[in-house]
DNA sequence: CGCCATCATAATTTGAGGTTATCGCGAATC
DNA sequence: GATTCGCGATAACCTCAAATTATGATGGCG
């Protein structure tokens, strides 16, 4: 519960791009211009420098970016608090997620949930959109994570974190390095692709036709149903690809593969989470809930 | 620039009554009960306990209100700290006020005003609301303090803060002491009253006349058109007074006169600058602006 | 030179937050 | 025990702050 302009000041300050702040916060540029300008309204001075450079924060800025920090990690701390007041649940929770989510964003959030809640008796099972809307209708788990909508009105869909698509390379690729590619070298270079009817291929192909990107210009040489394939073939060298950025955090960070920084080009995803429409659940299922929204938010604020 | 639910939470868990934190919040019951009910569902908690007798805090809300005060105090040091950050303002400084302002508020502020801003040359005229509005227009002064609106359009009028009116008597009176005092009682009272044709004799008598008193029924046996006049005859125990609760800082502590709760009664009048139409001065007067909104805040929040 | 990224401005639309009116319920009052 | 009173909750409606979309201005860069 912190006021909304402080967060939007706070994001701006940190990506120094009005537009970037604009897109992660889910508004619209001029909204953040105006969130901006009543800041500098109320505190009688500019918090920005706008210089056609990019921005850069004035020391009354820096000011205030520190303590919109500080107010931050207060807020933060009482959610915390009140949350672990609540009573202590216990019981069984069975939880479906897609292939993504299941792979690399819940294996360490598991734990935490666990140690958190030592009473409750987790299950995991994975598998596509599909498949995780079934387990729900079917009452055999009672809560779903999910990349995309799932276009279901009897079931309630809550977004918790963003995914991000971003092109992938080997390391000696001859891409890599070169700054600011432009659609047509993407086109022009063979790459490997999920299969089709996957989510995750479907969010590509809009994404990049969105950019400019006639489909057919694509030259795939090559599709395959894991993720972790891909990456064997990438940093073969053979091409590049399009991969969630959740599914690349180690090769990312230890430089076996690189991202491609294409002008013009951002592909997201929202992940849900799904549960039956109606009150939210008790026990468990809405702990888990919670759980899942703060640990988003602590991973959201981190990569600043 | 702190989110506006926690305050009026922190305003509601300081008073303990709804009501009564909406009418210091200038807005509605329903909207505090809005508000609070959004703050109840974002922490999935009740915040208040609503029991007949009253409402008090549930732990949850202890720990919340613990965490506004914090946030609070964190906001009003940066507010503080970027406005030092505005340049040293100096030259002359003329203000008008009115008597009760600057006999009761202004010694102190302006004390205050000074230390920090040694290069300002204040000087300080008395007046009723007519003469503040004449030596604005004539721009005999830059700044005006005055209780009450001016009514007019030519001037521009911003609220910095609220007096309260309060009968009062002298400690050994026989209202003193009975609780729930009514109306009825009040009228049955010799009273002493402030000049006809004052702005505090208006607005004591509006008051008085919306909480349902006639005012013929009113048994004025003397009207006097000093403050500190009325303070002695009251304590003199010749009768009771309407004044307001600025004028009786000293006297209410250490007891020489008494506030009498009355069921019903609440009179308050809010406290006014004024200046010319336009973009808000600069310099002194400008500065001076600030100061007071700051100074008025911390006094509110002070008398929880 | 033309394109592109980026922030500002203008004109509209929409929903959070406000208002008034009214209810219900104990506690205090007579 | 009936009645008024203080206080909070609810309901229906209204309004303006804060979105949105569309477009303009400006300076960097190929």
């Amino acid at each position: 519960m912190l006021d909304y302009r402080l967060q939007v000041f706070r994001v701006v300050a940190e990506q120094l791009n009005f537009t970037r702040a604009a897109a992660r916060l889910h508004i619209s540029q001029p909204a953040v211009t105006q969130h901006i300008k009543h800041l500098e309204e109320h505190y009688r001075q500019p918090l920005f420098v706008r210089s056609p450079g990019g921005v850069t924060l004035t020391p009354a800025g820096e000011t205030l970016l520190a303590h919109a920090r500080q107010v931050g990690e207060l807020d933060r701390a009482v959610e915390q608090r009140l949350s672990e007041d609540q009573l202590q649940v216990a019981g069984a929770l069975n939880i479906a997620a897609s292939t993504t989510i299941a792979q690399y964003l819940l294996p360490r959030w598991l734990g935490r949930f666990r140690r958190k809640h030592p009473q409750v008796q987790l299950s995991l099972r994975m598998g596509n959109t599909e498949e995780v809307v079934e387990a729900l209708l079917a009452h055999r788990v009672e809560l779903g994570l999910i990349e995309g909508p799932s276009g279901r009105r009897d079931l309630k869909t809550e977004e918790f974190a963003e995914d991000e698509i971003v092109p992938v390379a080997a390391a000696d690729h001859p891409l890599v390095g070169k700054a600011r590619l432009s659609m047509e070298d993407l086109a022009a270079t063979p790459c490997v692709m999920r299969e089709t009817g996957s989510g995750t291929r479907r969010v590509v192909e809009t994404g990049l036709k969105r950019a400019g990107l006639k489909l057919r210009q694509l030259d795939v040489i090559l599709e395959i149903d894991s993720t972790e394939s891909i990456k064997g073939i990438v940093e073969s060298g053979a091409g590049i690809a399009y991969m969630s950025r959740l599914a690349l955090r180690h090769e990312l960070a230890n430089g076996c593969l690189r991202e491609l920084r294409v002008k013009g080009l951002r592909i997201t995803r929202p992940l849900f989470v799904l549960y039956p429409q109606g009150p939210r659940p008790p026990g468990p299922a809405g702990a888990f809930i919670d759980f899942v929204r703060m640990a988003a938010k602590e991973r959201a604020d981190g990569e600043a």
